[in-house]
Formats: structure tokens, sequence, C-alpha cells
RNA sequence: GGUGGAGUGGCUGAGCGGCCCAAAGCAGCAGCCUGCAAAGCUGUAAAACCACGGGUUCAAAUCCCGUCUCCACCUCCA
């Protein structure tokens, strides 16, 4: 089965056929870096950390990601201004949390342009849009400069919106013809810093925030390109107005639309003024980054992911009993073959094919752990489970958590009692053995008896 | 007001015309294992009347109409 994907501009499944043979370009808006990153950026990076492994994986292309940082920016000033600090370090220190996040939960990504790298690219493509009569620098003498929604008949047509139907600016001033107008570029203001401004044709200022993406994608990947993706709250205005100016300007733009689903808590979307926002922090004190990334698969990219405690916990569990099989299984088999596609079942790719179903794979996932649970019940060899369930892992960028490195005296208290209760035990003392057992529990370190062995692991 | 999305077992959450008497996980129950546990593994019940009311069809959770409820976007947001 070929690859579908839903692709969010004509609300609708279709096939997925790459603009260039053997290449997909992708560009997901990344965050801008004001604050420290929540859920919601965890979720929108593994989505589409999961389209890019199933299409290297999964249809062998060579996969160009982008990821855009957002580093000048209305919040990022006052936000710097609030706590006095300059703005370019706060980006700077912000941007260093969020690659840190990122890499944690395998969701890395090479290409991670800057705004402010691309000055010049954006200054350029406004140029272009005055030019072609889709821009005006502002009649007030402000410095602003605007995109005229007017004079692009298309304008709403990635959310299907008319634009006498929107609510429009309360104010349209600031030198606006019409409410709908976007900045494409800011003057500078008196009270932000002369860092924070540029030079340009229509004097000292700075870009706004949707010519970034568009100067961004045309200078990395060209005026044409596979999937643009982001988080569902960029549709619009974000998004809309980066096709209008794009496509204005001449170009392509995007061939596919994604935008992935957010992440609520309590049913409510995440928000700061509601102060129900999760931190990263928060989430990892829950559960190892890869039950976090198998939370985050367990529902469907496009629809809400609710939030809660006992979700992650849940995800804990489904990640232990797949990691328990990989440890068993390893132990028995001789399978050191990380990803091999041809080891990948059918329902798994069926499912990966049918726009990332990712809960049908993860199902998938299960019947192979469970039926190489059976094989090593039973006495046999599971290297062709275990082979499947590796290259599944590998698709889902998941891993084996290693275990936690702790201290050699502890360590070695802890053999001294486990040997102690071993004695107890053979002596069949089961009272001091229990009582061992309990002294080891109030320590935090909790024991598990196999047929052979006695491991332990650290509570929490 | 406009534009989208969602309502499925105790919980999370797939499926989106026939293979659905509805996936998978968690919880529950039983068994294996154990000195006993824990952990692990295996198996498995239930009234899931698929929000509600109509309709189309040989066939509907899936399509159509109506109703109710919830969410998101239309200001910055992944």
């Amino acid at each position: 089965m070929a690859l579908q994907i839903f692709d969010s501009k004509l609300q609708s499944i279709r096939a997925f056929s790459p603009l260039e043979a053997g290449r997909v370009s992708l560009y997901v808006c990344g965050p801008t870096v004001q604050s420290a990153p929540h859920v919601g950026h965890l979720r929108s990076a593994v989505a589409f950390d999961l389209v890019a492994r199933w299409l290297r994986l999964g249809h062998a292309l060579d996969v160009r990601m982008v990821r855009n940082v957002t580093d000048i920016d209305d919040k990022i000033l006052v936000n710097a201004a609030e706590q006095s600090v300059d703005w370019q370090a706060l980006a700077r220190d912000v941007e260093v949390v969020f690659n840190q996040v990122y890499e944690s939960i395998n969701a890395s990504v090479e290409l991670r342009p800057h705004a402010t790298d691309h000055i010049a690219d954006m200054i350029e493509l406004i140029e272009l849009l005055i030019s072609r009569g889709h821009a005006y620098a502002a009649t007030d003498g402000s410095g602003n400069v605007f995109f005229d929604a007017g004079s692009w008949s298309a304008y709403g047509e990635l959310t299907n919106q008319k634009p006498e139907n929107l609510e429009g600016e309360a104010d349209a001033s600031h030198g606006r013809i019409n409410p709908h107008d976007f900045a494409l570029w800011k003057a500078a203001k008196a009270d932000e810093p002369e860092s924070a401004a540029w030079p340009s044709p229509w004097g000292s200022g700075r870009p706004g925030w949707h010519i970034e993406c568009s100067a961004m994608t045309r200078a990395i990947l060209g005026e044409a390109f596979d999937i643009h993706g982001g988080g569902l709250d960029l549709r619009f205005p974000h998004h809309e107005n980066e096709l209008a100016q794009s496509r204005a300007a001449g170009f392509e733009f995007a061939n596919y639309w994604m935008h992935n689903g957010l992440v609520t808590v309590g049913g409510q979307k995440m928000s700061k003024s509601l102060g129900n926002g999760v931190s990263v922090k928060e989430l990892f004190d829950q559960g190892s980054a890869n039950a976090i990334r198998y939370w985050l698969g367990s529902a469907h990219y496009r629809t809400t992911l609710d939030y809660s405690p006992e979700n992650i916990a849940d995800a804990v569990g489904a990640m232990s009993r797949i990691q328990n099989f990989v440890k068993r299984a390893s132990a028995k088999s001789s399978t050191s073959q990380k990803f091999n596609a041809d080891a990948l079942p059918q329902p798994f790719v069926d499912a990966m094919n049918n726009d990332f179903g990712l809960p049908a794979a993860l199902a998938a996932l299960h019947d192979s752990v469970r039926a190489g649970n059976a094989a090593l019940d039973a006495g046999g060899d599971p290297a062709e489970q275990l082979a499947s369930v590796l290259s599944m892992l590998e698709v889902l960028g998941l891993t084996v958590d290693e275990a936690v490195e702790v201290d050699e005296e502890l360590a070695a208290r802890v053999g001294s009692l486990i040997e102690q209760r071993r004695a107890a035990r053979d002596n069949k003392d089961f009272a001091l053995a229990d009582q061992i057992r309990d002294e080891l529990q109030q320590m935090g370190v909790t024991i598990e008896d196999t047929p052979t062995q006695t491991t332990w692991s650290l509570n929490g």
C-alpha cells in the first residue's frame, strides 16, 4: 500500500507523491524561543519526527527536514525585559533547553534555521511582494509594511475562511488599509533595544512572524517543497498568511499540509491564562522519555490528546512491557540487527501508511511482543519476533531504557543483603528472608526473584 | 457570527459501509512461576444497545437529515 497522507488544506486523504523522485522536503514550524518547552511542543516534535522516520525507513526516501527557530518576536522582547536580561541571551538559553528536550525524546532535527539569520531573505521577499502589488509600506510614515490581503483573492484558502467572516483586528491601525492586512515588517519602537532592529528600505525594524517561515522555506527548501507541518493552532493566521505571501510572491509553496492535534488538560487546551500548562520537566518526572514518546503516539496525531498522570502511567506500563520482552528475548536470541524493513509486520506497515496510524501500529507492535513472549515461554527462539519488534521500535523512535547508574557503595550493600537473604532462603529461614526483603524495600530497593538469580532496582 | 474537530467498554484509545458479535494498552478475574510474595508471562468475562432521534442500503460505529453536548481556530501559541 502506498503512503496516504491527510492533507489539511484539502481536508482529505490523498496518496503521497514527492515532487522529486526519491527525495522529500519537509518544513515544520518550530518554537518561538521565549520560554521553556511544554507538552505541546513535544507532541508536534514527535509527530513530525515520526513522519520523517517513516519516509526514511518505510519508503527509503531521502528526507530533508527543517524545523525553524523563531528567535526574534514580541514575546521574546517582552519576556527579556521583564527578566531584565538581554533578549538574545534569553533566546539562546531557551533554545538550548529546547534542543536538549528534543534530543532526549529522540526528535532532533539537523536543519534548524534561525529567523535572525535570514533577515536579508525576508527583506528581499517583502520587496518582491511590493513589486507585485501585494504589499505596501504604511502610508502613515510609521515604517510598517503590510501584506495587502485584499489584493490576493485566494486569501483564506488554507482554512476555508472568508475575510468578511473573520472577527477582524480590533485595532486596524498602524497604517493598515484593511483590517486583515498583516505585518510583514514592523518598524522599530523606541522602547525596544537597538539590537532588535535591522536596517531596511522602510527604515529600521524587524520582520513580522509570518514572513520568517516564507523566507526560510524558500532559502532552504526552495520555492516548492513537499510537506509543511505544524500545530493545529498555527493554521490560522500563521499558515494562512505564509501561504498567501508565498503564493502571492509567485511560489508554489507546500504541496501537502499536515497539522498535529493539540494537547489538553482535563479537556481544555493548555494555556498560560488558565494556568494548566504542563512543563516538560513535570512530564519527565513521571516517566522515561521513551514512555512519554509512547504516550504521545498512543493517540492518532490529528486528534486531541488529553494529558493526565494516569495516562502517563499507562504508557509507562505499556513501554515497560515492550522493553521487558526485548531484554528477555535478547538474552535468548542472537538477533543483533536493529532495523530490517523486511521484518516489519504487514499490519504495522499498513498502519503507518494509513496517515501514520500510530495506535494501530502500536497494536501490531504489541501483537509481536505477545507472540514473542509466547515463543519464549514455550522454550523456543523468539528471533523472528525480536527482529520485528526491534525494527518497529526503530521506526517509532523508541529504544530500550538503560539501567540507571547507581553508586558502588549502595550496590555493595544491596548485594550483600541479597546474598544473606539467599542463604536464609537456602536454609528455609523464610522469616529472616522476608525481613531482609522488607529492609531492602525500606531502603527504596525492590528485588525480583527469577529462577536463577535475584535482581534489584531502585524505586521511582 | 464564521471555520474545523469530537462524542466508542471501568479508563485510555483505534476502526470510519460487509472480515466489527468493535484493535491495542491499562485496570479486573483466572492460571503459570514462587517457600510466600512482588515482578514477569499466558488466558479471559462483561449490558461497548459505538451521544440521541429519524433515514438510505441486502448490509452502518462507519453514509444522509435533525437534535444535544464538548473542544479548537478567527489576538500570541506546537
